[in-house]
DNA sequence: ACAAAAGTGTTTTTGATACACCCATGC
DNA sequence: GCATGGGTGTATCAAAAACACTTTTGT
């Protein structure tokens, strides 16, 4: 690998979570220490981000990032936008943190965000933490925009592709499949017209297996088929706005 | 304004223009002349691009380049991705042109498209030329796929927000909003239901004015209005996929 | 036996699709 | 007066929405 990084550009990883209580962001802590170890001048979160190698491509510095920090390999990541304002910097801390490490203070960010269960991640580093996506905490530079445009691609795409299944694990109850959509969505769905809804996709597979120990009645499990989905999928889409 | 250049980055423009041939894509020529002004070396079509300014944003990039073009301002306009792949540098030409002109080989590029009704440009340059698309020459780099890309991401928001209006004059015929609807989809449409299903919209007005001249019976035109449109958008969409 | 989540059907309403002819005007 | 694109209505079908109770299990 060329080790030399490409100037000016960074790339930012919004890696999104599903669990019980929602979707979560995964933040790493920003931490500058100048005078005393004891009292930090900047301790707060900011996305995690990192630099381009001379001779990878965007996708792949996207995925070094984030499987360095996740260790997870194989999931469902998109480039949703690229931000590089001149006034991306937005106070005393985000020059001092850029200062500190000699980063020109007009940098590039493309963005990434990565869909998983949030229990499929054993967190490798330190000072990485899950948000819920209702609690983020005040964050560096312009990360809050910038989660703030993924969460609403995310939204977009949810509607219009299956990726709900990115935030599930493999085998998933239909009540689980309806929280993922409650939750991403924000909206209340009625339960009988969901699984009517769901049950008639044939690339929603049931299996001959159900989930117990999580609540009183064992649920069934189902599967969702990228498989059948393609070969099924109508071409004929609506005009729909 | 602080003329430095951003090093490295780049601004891609697709045009996109539509008129009764269907959608056009405004390319801008590209030509080197080494040894003999008779006989270029290079003699092709690409994608306009251009550089950020030290003190602009991206957007603002994007828009100065695409005026500098068309004269135009107040078009829609999207970033819908950003290319930088090591391999974008595809032949001998495409490395004879950026050594011809100092550009690093791996620049990032940072890709916006543009909506209009094709009548509204009158080209402030010389080698500049739209093409249909469905006949795009050979282009340099990886253009081409850029203009996929970018086609891909406009079908897909033509069906579910209202852009479709971007591509046409403020005052329309229903007859010419559903071939703007047929040839960006590359569908057809059944006339009937098409008028039903637009005339049910509150947003779409009917003009007390008729286009003559065009055809033989004068149409009725009708606008777009976004105002109507933001205040009656119904909140619950459906999951569709 | 009871608490808790899983699972189930019917009716109404809405929107999508299929389909063929007359109308108003310019020439 | 005729060629050309503009404009119109009905019937069928598919899917969305509204709505409340029974079932199965763990404890």
């Amino acid at each position: 690998m060329d080790f030399r990084k490409v100037p000016n550009i960074s790339i930012d990883c919004i890696i999104f979570g599903l669990s019980t209580n929602g979707i979560n962001i995964l933040l790493s802590k920003r931490v500058l220490n100048m005078h005393d170890d004891q009292y930090p001048v900047i301790d707060d979160w900011m996305l995690t981000s990192g630099y381009i190698m001379k001779d990878e491509s965007l996708d792949e510095a996207a995925l070094r990032i984030f499987s360095n920090l996740t260790g997870l390999k194989q999931v469902y990541y998109k480039q949703f936008g690229t931000f590089g304002n001149p006034d991306r910097v937005k106070n005393n801390k985000d020059l001092l943190w850029m200062l500190s490490r000699d980063i020109n203070p007009r940098v590039i960010s493309v963005a990434y965000y990565f869909l998983l269960s949030k229990e499929k991640v054993t967190l490798k580093k330190q000072n990485v933490k899950w948000f819920s996506i209702k609690q983020i905490p005040q964050l560096g530079f312009d990360h809050e925009d910038i989660i703030a445009s993924a969460y609403d691609d995310l939204k977009q795409k949810v509607l219009t592709e299956p990726v709900i299944f990115e935030l599930l694990p493999d085998k998933f109850t239909l009540n689980e499949l309806q929280q993922a959509y409650e939750s991403v969505l924000d909206i209340k769905i009625d339960n009988r017209n969901f699984r009517k809804k769901i049950i008639s996709k044939t690339y929603i597979v049931p299996l001959a297996e159900k989930r117990t120990g999580v609540s009183k009645k064992p649920a069934n499990l189902y599967m969702f088929s990228r498989d059948i989905y393609e070969k099924t999928k109508s071409k004929h889409q609506l005009i729909n706005f």
